[in-house]
DNA sequence: GTAACCAATTTTGGCGCCAATTTCTATACC
DNA sequence: GGTATAGAAATTGGCGCCAAAATTGGTTAC
């Protein structure tokens, strides 16, 4: 766990706030399994943070639900039971179908073009990629379409929401056909994106969104420690 | 630690998030005026808290986007723009009209019962009461409206969306007539859920947030100081 | 008389230390 | 041999102090 500092973004902006964003990161890519309790100090040496930067992205991480603080005890990775996650998967479908309108109409000839370089990326990286790789392309092509709408608040909550969901990347597909699925729906949006379909393009958020539902059947018995 | 979960209500911790939320309603109630600056040591002596706790309160609420954080200088309390007011308006809207459903669905005689209550102090306050007594009772009667919803989740968002709005009380009813308006709309609510009705409940529910939209004309251009 | 500059006070924010609590370990007892 | 208990180690969390930065107020130069 010492130092694999993989080349973070040169974002100059307050240590602390910028702390809580890779924590969140490592925690939605699955470095921290759900449960797991994080000791203050491992997180010091790991992120090479002071104790202060630590406690307080920890803070932060409790308000948005990722980690829960249990009073003397520290704070441990959330594990979101299904109730809750259906919840969240029920906002996001709202939120997402209803953004779809802004999406169409914002879209340019130079969005939908990025659009499916990112759908492509998705695509070639079934094949060659590791699954931390799928990961982040489908969050690069999900970043660039949601933040084609217009209402930023809406797009917030959003992103805020997609990191509650049981995400880890290697719950989230469990087989390559759901992987290829996922693939063949991105096109299908940015389609009917250039289409000029907004109908088309909530009913394919609305699959995308319901597919990852069947694939969350079984819990992750899974309690390590801090160590 | 599995199954270690008490009743978890939506507050997390007890002493600082209590702190936090006392904050966040004296923002909402218009003790601190909107762009005033929040000094340490004058929350310290208001709460009759400690240094840390308030410091602890204030980070949150930044988080929250309630107040702005501004290094080296302080916080101060946020003042949202037109455009952020209409966009968290139009998220309510989306989420508001999403959730009529279930809570048609959910409503019990005796809850139908409670909401007229509730309904009738709001209205029996607008000639005797004051306009906090007013916010208050209008807070209480949404509360109990929006717990009749199933989805957890989105409850929780639309209750923290609810404080980010120029929510001040003063600001919110202008005039007696928009008061009597939405006293009036807070009973067709509840017929409306009496009779089952989820598609008129959807649109009372648009009317109600997009009136308050009308009533945002002026932008108030104070800036008072932390005294 | 006005404007700029400098000193003094105020305020924020970081850091380390120590107490309270919990967890681990070894020993004794049943 | 297993369990309970007491002591030890480790971890969390609170508190106060002090330095850096900013605001204020006063003074001086033009």
């Amino acid at each position: 766990m010492r130092g694999h500092l993989r080349p973070m973004s040169v974002k100059a902006d307050s240590a602390t706030g910028n702390l809580a964003d890779r924590m969140a990161r490592d925690i939605q890519a699955g470095v921290f399994a759900p449960g797991m309790w994080l000791k203050q100090i491992d997180l010091e040496t790991r992120y090479e943070a002071k104790r202060m930067e630590v406690r307080r992205a920890l803070d932060q991480l409790a308000l948005k639900r990722l980690v829960r603080h249990v009073p003397n005890r520290g704070y441990h990775v959330h594990v979101p039971d299904d109730r809750q996650a259906e919840e969240v998967r029920e906002v996001r479908l709202i939120l997402e179908t209803a953004a779809a309108g802004s999406i169409v109409a914002n879209a340019t000839a130079a969005d939908i073009a990025a659009l499916r370089v990112l759908a492509q990326r998705f695509a070639d990286l079934i094949l060659e990629g590791t699954l931390l790789d799928l990961y982040e392309a489908n969050i690069a092509f999900h970043a660039k379409l949601l933040a084609l709408g217009s209402n930023r608040e809406l797009i917030n909550i959003l992103w805020e929401l997609r990191g509650r969901g049981p995400s880890a990347p290697v719950t989230q597909w469990k087989t390559r056909a759901r992987i290829e699925q996922s693939s063949r729906e991105h096109f299908r949006m940015v389609e009917a994106i250039a289409a000029g379909d907004a109908a088309g393009l909530r009913l394919l958020t609305a699959d995308h969104i319901l597919q990852t539902a069947l694939q969350t059947e079984e819990r992750p018995p899974a309690q390590g420690d801090g160590a």
